[in-house]
RNA sequence: GGCCCGGUGGCAGAGUGGUCAUGCAGGGGCCUGCAAAGCCCUGUACGUCGGUUCGAUUCCGGCCCGGGCCUCCA
């Protein structure tokens, strides 16, 4: 099967065909760092995750781009409020971030550019748009004239004056035009700014990836990726910055994940509904925050709950249970692909449906009788796992080190086990059953198979 | 107000013009000393009203409801 993709920007599904087949190139937009990243930030990481672990198994080589905002006025203002410098807040937050991400089985991008390292770039791309006659100085700011580009509009599928009827906002009076967007803004002593052309000033917010985007990867490039709310107007915006400076095509292909939503509304700060990813991470494993995020398709909303989390930790838990007894058995390095698996991704990033058919290779593993079959099974299933970034932790390790902390150690456990097996074996099933449920009740869950007891932990 | 998206069985959530999603929960069986796990079987689901069609949950239109964007936002 082909691989193809909902386009935004054509609103229908398209079949991928890299400007480069022997190289991909692809751009997501990261974070601003000036606080945790909650659940909402989480989506598009892990989204973007599984297609850059989908191109990289398709391609001979993947660049994947995802920027870090370093520059906002929120991180000016937090920085402020904290009473801590610019650079130690976003030091700290970008650190926390990245582990974050890792924890949620993110492989680290290619590139992860800072807009603090790249006010060259976006000063160098102002002034081509200037010259080009596609900005302009007005009282200190360098303004984008949104009138100069004729397509302008055509991601968010929204005219000019569709956008003009419906603002909700003054239009600064330096504008030409109501709906120019800044490119370049003049900055105050007290706060971040670089010397330019048009003297000490700080960047607006969507040139940063236009510059960003074509110094990492060229122009054009194949794909850029990002939550739905950044259709309108960073992603317009940033077409049009890149376009005009190039008077050349930008991405032909937009991808943008629905949001994650608490009590069927959008999880924002603004709203005040987050949850941390950091705060999940207490509660669950990493991975079964990851699967969570998973378990709709990319593009519709997630409503995130404590529920939805426990019932992907029911999931993992019966994958893992299918490999737990095939702990011995080797499998090759380079895992297949399992065509369901393969298939569902290629679909537009099915994850549902992949996740699916991983259920299936489960049952597969399950009935596997003959040496042969567990291996084949076994395998199919961790292929299909790393397609996903899931089930690549141990077995025993995973099952063993439930959600619940039980008060009772391993060794304590193992020698309940064992004093059950010795009433067991002089049939005190009296005995035994005692021993069970003092451990149940411990959150400890026995199974007795042909290769003995084993435990795991419940909750 | 403008532009966009969605409403699927108890829950989560894919998908399709006419036999199946999948998982959890529920019911029955096999296995087990009993369990647990596993395996097998098990559900008159597609917001509503019309239209197109031999046939619509699936296509088209109206309506109702929910969400997103239009301002920072993943």
């Amino acid at each position: 099967m082909a691989l193809t993709f909902y386009n935004t920007l054509t609103r229908q599904k398209e079949v991928f065909q890299p400007l480069d087949a022997a190289h991909v190139r692809f751009y997501v937009c990261g974070s601003t760092v000036y606080d945790l990243p909650h659940v909402g930030n989480a989506r598009p990481v892990v989204v973007f995750d599984v297609l850059y672990r989908l191109l990289r198994r398709l391609y001979p080589r993947v660049t994947y781009v995802r920027n870090v905002t370093d520059i906002d006025d929120k991180i000016n203002a937090r920085a402020k409020e904290n009473g801590e410098s610019i650079r130690d807040l976003t030091e700290r937050t970008l650190l926390a971030y990245q582990a974050d991400m890792a924890a949620l089985g993110a492989l680290t991008p290619t590139v992860e550019p800072r807009a603090t390292e790249h006010v060259a770039e976006m000063i160098a791309m102002t002034l081509t748009l200037i010259a080009k006659g596609h900005a302009y100085l007005a009282d200190g700011h360098v303004l984008f004239s949104v009138p100069s580009m004729p397509d302008y509009g055509a991601l968010s599928g929204r005219n000019r004056d569709e956008m003009i009827a419906g603002a909700r906002v003054d239009v600064a009076p330096y504008k030409r035009d109501p709906a120019d967007f800044v490119l370049w803004k003049p900055s105050g002593a007290d706060i971040p700014g670089w010397e330019s052309p048009w003297g000490r000033g700080r960047p607006g917010w969507h040139i940063e990836c236009s510059a960003m985007a074509e110094k990492h990867l060229g122009h054009p490039f194949d794909l850029h990726g990002g939550g739905l709310d950044l259709i309108f107007p960073h992603h317009e915006n940033e077409i049009a910055q890149s376009v005009c400076a190039h008077q050349a095509p930008f991405v032909g292909l937009w991808l943008h994940n629905g949001m994650v939503e608490m009590n069927d509304e959008k999880m924002s700060k603004s709203l005040g509904n987050v949850l941390t990813v950091r705060e999940m991470l207490g509660e669950a494993p990493g991975e079964t925050i990851r699967l969570t995020l998973l378990t709709a398709h990319y593009r519709q909303p997630l409503n995130f709950t404590r529920d939805s989390l426990s019932q992907s930790k029911q999931v993992l838990d019966r994958f893992y249970r299918a490999l737990r007894p095939h702990r011995a058995l080797v499998v090759p390095d380079d895992l297949p692909l399992p065509a369901g698996v393969l298939a569902a991704l290629e679909d537009d990033l099915n994850t549902p449906q992949a996740l699916a058919e991983l259920h299936a290779l489960a049952t597969d593993l399950n009935k596997a009788a003959s040496e042969g079959a567990k291996v084949e099974a076994k395998a199919a299933l961790l292929g299909g796992g790393s397609l996903l970034g899931l089930l690549a932790a141990d077995p025993e390790a995973w099952l063993r080190g439930g959600a619940t902390t039980s008060g009772l150690a391993d060794g304590e456990i193992q020698a309940l086990i064992d004093a059950r097996i010795e009433a067991r074996g002089a049939r005190d099933f009296q005995e035994a059953d005692r021993i069970r449920d003092r451990l149940r009740r411990q959150g400890i869950e026995i199974e007795d198979g042909p290769k003995g007891t084993q435990w795991r932990r419940v909750g």
